[in-house]
RNA sequence: GUGCCCGUAGCUCAGACGGAUAGAGCACCCGCCUUCUAAGCGGGAUGUCACAGGUUCGAAUCCUGUCGGGCACGCCA
């Protein structure tokens, strides 16, 4: 249960109350008022503005609604203290059991703490990496993968059905020419001498198996063959193999989809003829020109009647095309055939995307709006780009040979943790430095560290509580309320506070698509948990060890055990996994 | 030329739906520290939230314009 969202409920019904005794209009809008922690500690637990929004509808000063609202407030026998300050903010500060019991909530809730029912099951596709299958997974791909993933389990966790899908672009002519260059390399392994690639095809020395596999199956049968005997094939064993790659190199990052859908399969399925029909039946279809882009030396540019999908009366810039001259379907066809797909069978579509396809967004938000009669929510959160740096010299990358920095081998130099959580350090759409020298910093200003370093400090003062009492284990999975009643320093009641929070980041990440709200609540919960340890050097009584004092020990133990889980659940969330000792 | 994103402390960045005196880390200054896990801790100073208008009880947040930066932009995929 989210702690906030049972006082908000609390308050929504004070109005109602008081709207039934007169003291208030009825029917108001409620829905602008909030209930949040307040900035400023000093402030109380919690804070809301109800006095604020309900001036204007009610035509009362702020205040004096404050003060009808406080009144039935401190009713409450869970509510310590009412204060109305400032403009109008009703402050409440909740009874020390209220916390105290809220430790309890957290370790039998376990793992389950911060799942909510706030996506009611909803549906929701979210289509991340869709890298294009023509090699392994290189960093570039990297953040979209990360931010994608932890997405996925954060809207998981709120309570959205979850569809994980990968778009495989298996149909266009950077696939032609993989099947090519897959092709030299099958000359290659029936002993022809090759020499080098050529120009304009894929050299990747991890094409070699895929022709040796080829060679070993088929012989010498396509080796002077014309293209359009083996083209099809070709092109079949590589996007196949290109598959296991990526897939092999996203279970490096703990990364799992639930669905590859093809390009090619879309088009077999003749859906872009659906989606076609689909636009016509809302005459959104016509043949026309379009105007020469603007900005570039168009000597060169020719007006073709084109058929065209009306994007311009849904938001785009202009109306875009969906054949080319030639007859054949623009890959924006297929695009939104793909993506009328996906809307039949899901509430809400969320893609991610990388920032060079900023250009884009408005003509598939545009066709998606189309095809759904506006009715699909669909976001495309953007992804920037990453800029790998060793110690603080920027990592040359020579794409002249066809090297790129591997996800692969990033991950086996820094480990999967450590590049998961550095991905989720900023807000997914500003730009990122990965140093592989301070990622693996031990520091304060490292935030994989901090975090890691604060779970194993926990779990290592744990195994010393159990020395100090056995029974601290079994204490620990329900706490008996005499136990947490011990808890009543205010550094205490602070950090639980704190990670009371848990639950409403959850939610909140997951309506903004903010996964990165995850790791940062994660480095204030760890900063907390160092402060409060560090307090034990100047004042010993402060100590969560006091083998002097069982019972407090025990009880403080049933704190740590709280921070624990919930640092380990925000991690989970992340695909992390939880150091115990360091 | 057009579109999107951005402009917050010396640096790197947080700051859903408008809320109180705008925050964190680093760097800087001053102390402390050999410990319940050590890779440090405590305190201090630091701002025209790019600029100018507007909306309102209230704007870093919303709207308009200007300036500055990044990215993108043909029937490629």
């Amino acid at each position: 249960m989210n702690l906030f969202n049972h006082y908000h409920t609390l308050i929504l019904d004070i109005i109602r109350r008081l709207g039934a005794r007169g003291e208030l209009p009825h029917d108001l809008n409620t829905s602008h008022i909030t209930v949040e922690p307040p900035r400023e500690a000093s402030h109380g637990d919690l804070a809301t503005n109800v006095a604020m929004v309900l001036a204007k509808p009610t035509g009362k000063a702020p205040r004096a609604i404050a003060e009808l609202v406080a009144a039935e407030l401190r009713l409450i026998p869970s509510v310590a203290e009412v204060a109305v300050a400032g403009p109008g903010f009703i402050n409440i500060t909740l009874d020390a059991n209220t916390w105290q019991q809220q430790l309890g909530i957290i370790l039998a809730a376990g793992i389950d703490y911060g799942r909510s029912s706030l996506g009611d099951n909803t549906r929701i596709n979210v289509e991340y990496v869709s890298a294009n299958p023509t090699g392994p997974m290189h960093m570039g791909h990297c953040r979209g993968a990360v931010v994608g993933d932890v997405l996925a389990n954060i809207l998981a966790k709120a309570g959205y059905a979850v569809t994980r899908e990968y778009y495989v672009n298996d149909a266009g002519g950077q696939v032609d020419v993989l099947a090519r260059s897959v092709h030299m390399r099958y000359r290659e392994a029936l002993g022809e001498a090759i020499g080098d690639i050529s120009e304009g095809l894929y050299p990747g020395e991890y094409l070699v198996p895929v022709g040796q596999a080829l060679a070993k199956q088929h012989g010498d049968v396509y080796a002077a063959a014309p293209e359009a005997d083996w083209l099809r094939l070709f092109k079949r064993a590589a996007v196949d193999a290109m598959l296991a790659l990526i897939k092999a190199d996203l279970a490096l990052l703990g990364i799992h989809h639930d669905l590859f859908s093809s390009e090619q399969a879309v088009q077999d399925a003749g859906r872009v003829n659906d989606m076609l029909a689909a636009l016509n039946t809302r005459g959104l279809v016509y043949t026309g020109v379009l105007d020469a882009p603007r900005g570039h030396a168009d000597d060169t540019w020719e007006q073709r009647p084109l058929l065209l999908f009306r994007a311009s009366q849904f938001g785009d810039d202009s109306d875009r095309p969906l054949k080319k001259a030639s007859g054949d379907w623009t890959y924006f066809a297929n695009d939104i055939a793909y993506h009328y797909d996906k809307a039949s069978r899901s509430d809400a579509l969320i893609n991610i995307w990388g920032a060079d396809h900023v250009g884009t967004v408005k003509r598939i938000k545009a066709a998606v709006a189309a095809l759904t009669d506006k009715a699909m929510p669909f976001d495309i959160p953007m992804v920037q780009m990453v800029h790998l740096l060793r110690n603080g010299e920027p990592v040359k990358m020579s794409k002249r040979s066809g090297n790129f920095i591997t996800l692969a081998e990033v991950v086996e130099e820094v480990g999967a943790g450590v590049v998961r959580f550095i991905m989720l350090t900023r807000k997914a759409d500003s730009q990122l430095d990965f140093d592989f020298a301070k990622v693996l910093e031990q520091s304060r200003d490292n935030p994989v560290f901090y975090v890691q370093y604060a779970h194993a400090r926990i779990c290592s003062a744990l195994r010393k509580a159990q020395d100090i009492d056995p029974n601290v284990a079994v204490t620990i999975t329900v706490p008996p309320l005499e136990t947490l009643a011990l808890l009543n320093r205010p550094e205490e009641i602070a950090l639980m506070r704190q990670i009371a929070e848990w639950p409403r980041v959850v939610e909140t990440a997951a309506v903004a698509r903010e996964p990165h709200r995850i790791a940062f609540f994660l480095s204030a919960v760890a900063g907390a948990l160092h402060g409060h340890w560090n307090l034990g050097n100047d004042d010993p009584s402060l100590r969560f060890l006091l083998a002097d004092n069982v019972p407090l020990t025990t009880a403080r133990a049933v704190l740590l055990a709280a921070v624990k889980q919930v640092i380990g659940n925000g991690l989970a969330l992340m695909g992390i996994e939880p150091l115990e000792e360091m």
